[in-house]
DNA sequence: TCTGGGGTCCTAGGACCC
DNA sequence: TCTGGGGTCCTAGGACCC
């Protein structure tokens, strides 16, 4: 038995937390630059803003309907996100963080009422935190998932389910004819797995709620979706195909790509924004002790405007693997004079990095020839450099190729209505009293 | 004028092996 | 006209997730 606690509209209600006057009115959070809705209220999702949207597109509601608009506030989500994650804990023995609003709880083991044990955590997480939850129960984690989905929704808009759905839901204590009624007033296209392509196939095929779904004979959702698919309904007919995740894996690749705040041109514009990727890229890199034994770097204009298309990529091998912040945005930077033609107006690049292995299990070399001097040395630096960017702050130690234009801003994000870092930096808590 | 960022898994097809 | 069988590894691309 699983189940899933999700906040409801996070971002938007970590910035309520701190703003009240936010409450019951129509607010959104946009992405990096300012550029599209990743975050809505009720209120929002009621005025019919979806998600993804562009902000330019909606921007009329600021007059129109009293519409708030936040930049991302990261450092303040994530930071909140720890504080609701603590608290979803104690629901279960067993706890998966699947992202910054969700955790998954394995409830192996746990006895009395689950229902009455959520409503519990859901108002302890309310009081403590601030953020408001859903709390889904089933035998799968994709039947706990889809349970989540019917707490919410109960509650946001009334009538859809019965009433005492709303908030906390469990599908495993439903009879059986209550739960056919359920599952066949949810759509198919809300299932975890399904999503719009498949839910176009299925819709197509005559399966259009999510108890179509479930009978469903697996062995036909194999040979026309694959494997994926047919898991998918294993699990909503109660068969556990997808166990907990209790410690996180160590990421395969690791990725740093921004949108610029405006058009660059200018090749130096573009190495100092590599060269900056690159160097977070490889602070994560060396968080989760591993190498990189290449790297991608791309640049591109917008998909979106009119003129000259631009769109390169390289893979750049290393010599060896390595975590150095000097080797991996010199690679980027050699891939980056590779492919760069001058002439377009670019709007994004990053780096990913590749082939990633654990630092603590390196290949060993035949000694051909010498070993560089101050191979270790350099990992030594890095962890002094990291040591000192965790305490004084980020770019506090940084690559001369980073700051070419010494913070003049040529790429960097718009960024015009963040909120301050309440929980995370002492300049920026909230006074209760001037 | 203005459109995010960071991931995972699976599959098909090509290169290559014996 | 006619061209085996079985396998591995790698990559690119698609679909999905939040």
């Amino acid at each position: 038995m699983y189940a899933l606690v999700d906040g409801n509209n996070f971002y938007v209600s970590c910035e309520r937390v701190f703003r009240p006057s936010l409450e019951g009115r129509p607010v959104v959070v946009l992405s990096n630059n300012d550029g599209c809705a990743i975050a809505r209220s009720n209120e929002a999702k009621a005025l019919g803003i979806k998600m993804g949207v562009p902000w330019f597109k909606i921007r009329h509601l600021e007059e129109q309907a009293s519409l708030v608009a936040l930049s991302a506030n990261f450092t303040l989500y994530a930071d909140m996100s720890d504080r609701m994650m603590s608290l979803a804990a104690g629901l279960g023995p067993e706890q998966e963080i699947y992202s910054i609003d969700e955790s998954f709880i394995g409830l192996h083991g746990v006895r009395g009422d689950l229902v009455d044990r959520a409503r519990k955590i859901r108002a302890r997480i309310y009081q403590w935190v601030g953020i408001p939850c859903g709390i889904g129960i089933g035998q799968t984690k994709t039947l706990a998932k889809l349970a989540n989905h019917i707490a919410k929704t109960a509650e946001r808009k009334p009538g859809s389910y019965p009433t005492d759905l709303a908030q906390v839901c469990n599908l495993a204590a439903l009879p059986a004819s209550d739960l056919d009624v359920v599952l066949s007033a949810t759509e198919v296209g809300e299932v975890w797995g399904v999503g719009p392509r498949i839910g176009k196939q299925l819709r197509d095929a005559g399966i259009c709620t999510v108890l179509d779904l479930v009978h469903m004979p697996p062995h036909v959702a194999r040979d026309r979706w694959g494997v994926v698919m047919e898991r998918t309904v294993r699990e909503l007919q109660g068969e556990a195909c997808i166990g907990l995740q209790g410690s996180p894996e160590p990421k395969q690749q690791i990725a740093c790509t921004r949108s610029f705040g405006r058009p660059v041109t200018e090749l130096r514009h573009l190495e100092e924004a590599v060269s900056e990727f690159a160097s977070r890229a490889a602070e994560k890199l060396r968080r989760q002790r591993h190498l990189a034994g290449q790297i991608l770097v791309f640049a591109r204009t917008s998909p979106f405007r009119e003129g000259p298309r631009f769109s390169r990529s390289i893979v750049v091998p290393l010599r060896r693997p390595t975590s150095v912040t000097s080797d991996l945005a010199g690679a980027a930077l050699d891939g980056l004079r590779a492919i760069y033609r001058p002439g377009f107006q670019m709007a994004k690049a990053g780096v990913m990095l590749l082939d990633l292995v654990s630092a603590d299990h390196v290949q060993g070399e035949l000694a051909l020839e010498e070993e560089p001097a101050g191979l270790r040395d350099r990992d030594r630096l890095m962890a002094a450099m990291d040591m000192v960017n965790e305490r004084f702050g980020k770019r506090t130690l940084l690559l001369a190729s980073s700051d070419i234009e010494q913070g003049q801003g040529t790429w960097g994000m718009k960024q015009v209505r963040r909120t301050p870092r309440y929980t995370t930096s002492w300049a920026e808590m909230p006074l209760a009293r001037a």
